[in-house]
RNA sequence: GGCGGCUUAGCCAAGCGGUUAAGGCGGAGGUCUGCAAAACCUCUAUUGUUCGGUUCGACUCCGAAAGCCGCCUCCA
């Protein structure tokens, strides 16, 4: 089965073809470099990181370019009010980006462009669109003439006179037309310049995402994808900035990450209902938070709180329970580089869910659904030869699937983890003993205090293991 | 005013014109255990916001209503 894809410009489902199989490149918008990411931010990147995760895993060698805004508005408001430079300012929080990206188990993009090192490119585009007729110079300013392009509105489906009828204008003697968007502004004393033909200034808010997607991934590409609110102006903005100057068709299939919500309202910054990832990642745990954001589909909407992380805990609590559980049950590590069969069948419904517009939610529900199988499994008193081949192809079945989500990664550090079995098995056999001559307070004594350490203790018939509680 | 989306069990969240409406959390039973905890197993929506319509048959298609959310302005 091919695999689908939603597409914001046709709104419909459309089966997934390259330009250049199996070559895929993909144009994501990234952020602002001005303050920490939140986790509505961070949603729209795990969701990235997951469709190039399930392409990579299709087999196609994918090409992912992500961008960085280091130049714009709020990084020079945000500079003012520090009092340092917006260099200071981006370098800051681009550093932040990568941190608490890597934190998430994000992976790094291929490409990572900056605006600000793509000047040339963006005055080059610029010219261009000049010269075609299709922008104008106006006191040290460049605006696109939106309508000089024909095909302005096509991604967010809206008609220039109908979004004229509620917008508030902005009066703009600079500008032709109000829905003209600024591609050049003139620098203004104080603020960070670039030399042009047009005078000192700096580009506009849309036109470098055109401009590095051109030179990264050709004038024509793949997937181009972003948060729900990129839709208009930005995208739409970007088409007309790269086909205004190209002619030719800009990306093939776009696609948009719903919201995170909060308290049932859009998580934005201006609303002030934001938790960055920095902070979530002091309550939750990387994978928690990416079981959450996964759990549902990326084009509805989801809501963030305490109790849906708890959820979200308890159920990847259970996913580790079981490959734990088959660990202990199998003695020996199993070595990935065996020959061990996957579960076809999981597979197979794995896939059927995520081709069809990676709808991870039924994927997950696949994973889970193994993982009672397996469960089922281990319940058994005695253990053929198939079984325990089921339990280890079960077991590999599963972390793929983590794979393509990002869990299952584990996250203690190893070398920590070897002292702590150690004292940790101590401990289990001092208690043994102090259960065999029936001394109950002290094996109860070890068992409560290394539960208040995050340590829980479990008997079987086979000895006590323990393990960590998740948090 | 224009455009779009959502409404499924206590909560989160999927599929599907006709089979048992996934999965997770929670809850209830059970297995194990010195007790316990944990883990595991089993069970947990005759019903799909409301009202009409199409159809042999609708939660699924169409229409209307109610509620909620979003974009049209920087925003992932």
């Amino acid at each position: 089965m091919p695999l689908k894809i939603y597409n914001t410009m046709t709104r419909q489902l459309e089966e997934f073809q390259p330009l250049n199989p199996p070559q895929v490149t993909i144009y994501a918008c990234g952020p602002t470099v001005y303050n920490y990411f939140h986790i509505g931010n961070g949603r729209t990147f795990l969701v990235y990181d997951m469709f190039r995760r399930y392409l990579e895993y299709k087999g196609y060698l994918v090409t992912f370019a992500q961008n960085l805004t280091d130049i714009e508005d709020k990084i020079i408001n945000r500079a003012h009010e520090e009092g340092v430079s917006p260099e200071a300012i981006s370098k800051k929080y681009t550093r932040a980006f990568f941190d608490d990206s890597n934190a998430l188990g994000i992976m790094p993009a291929d490409i990572h462009p900056r605006a600000t090192d793509h000047i040339p490119e963006m005055v080059e585009l610029i010219r261009k669109l000049i010269a075609k007729g299709k922008a104008y110079e106006s006191e040290g300013d460049v605006y696109y003439s939106v309508r000089a392009f024909e095909g302005y509105g096509k991604l967010s489906h809206r008609k220039l006179n109908d979004m004229k009828a509620g917008a508030r204008i902005n009066v703009d003697e600079k500008k032709k037309d109000p829905m003209d968007f600024a591609l050049w502004k003139k620098a203004k004393p104080g603020e960070p310049f670039w030399e042009s033909p047009w005078g000192a200034g700096r580009p506009g808010w849309h036109i470098e995402c055109s401009a590095m997607s051109i030179r990264y991934l050709g004038e024509t590409f793949d997937i181009h994808c972003g948060g729900e609110d990129l839709v208009f102006p930005h995208h739409e903005n970007e088409i007309a900035q790269a086909e205004g100057a190209t002619d030719k068709p800009f990306a093939k299939y776009w696609m948009h990450v719903a919201f995170l919500k909060m308290g049932g309202e859009k998580m934005s910054k201006s609303l002030g209902n934001f938790v960055t990832v920095r902070e979530a990642l002091k309550l939750y745990s990387a994978e928690a938070i990416r079981y959450f954001m996964l759990s549902s589909h990326y084009r509805s909407p989801l809501d963030f709180s305490e109790e849906s992380l708890k959820e979200a805990n308890a159920a990847l609590q259970r996913a580790y329970n079981c490959l734990e559980n088959i660990k202990l049950k199998l003695g020996s590590p199993t070595g990935d580089t065996e020959e061990i069969p996957l579960i076809t069948e999981s597979v197979a419904a794995f896939d059927a869910a995520m081709e069809e517009d990676f709808n991870t939610s039924r994927a997950m529900a696949v994973l889970f659904e193994l993982v009672t199988a397996l469960n089922q499994k281990l319940a058994e008193k005695t253990l053929s030869a198939e079984d325990i081949t089921y339990l280890k192809s079960g077991e590999k079945t599963l972390r793929l699937f983590g794979s393509i989500f990002g869990l299952f990664g584990g996250q203690a550090a190893k070398e920590d983890e070897n002292t702590l079995d150690g004292v940790v098995k101590l401990l289990i056999q001092l208690r043994q003993e102090a259960r065999a001559r029936k001394d109950y307070a002290t094996a109860d004594k070890v068992r409560n205090e290394l539960t208040q350490l995050g340590i829980s203790l479990e008997d079987s018939p086979q000895g006590t293991n323990w393990k960590r509680i998740l948090q």
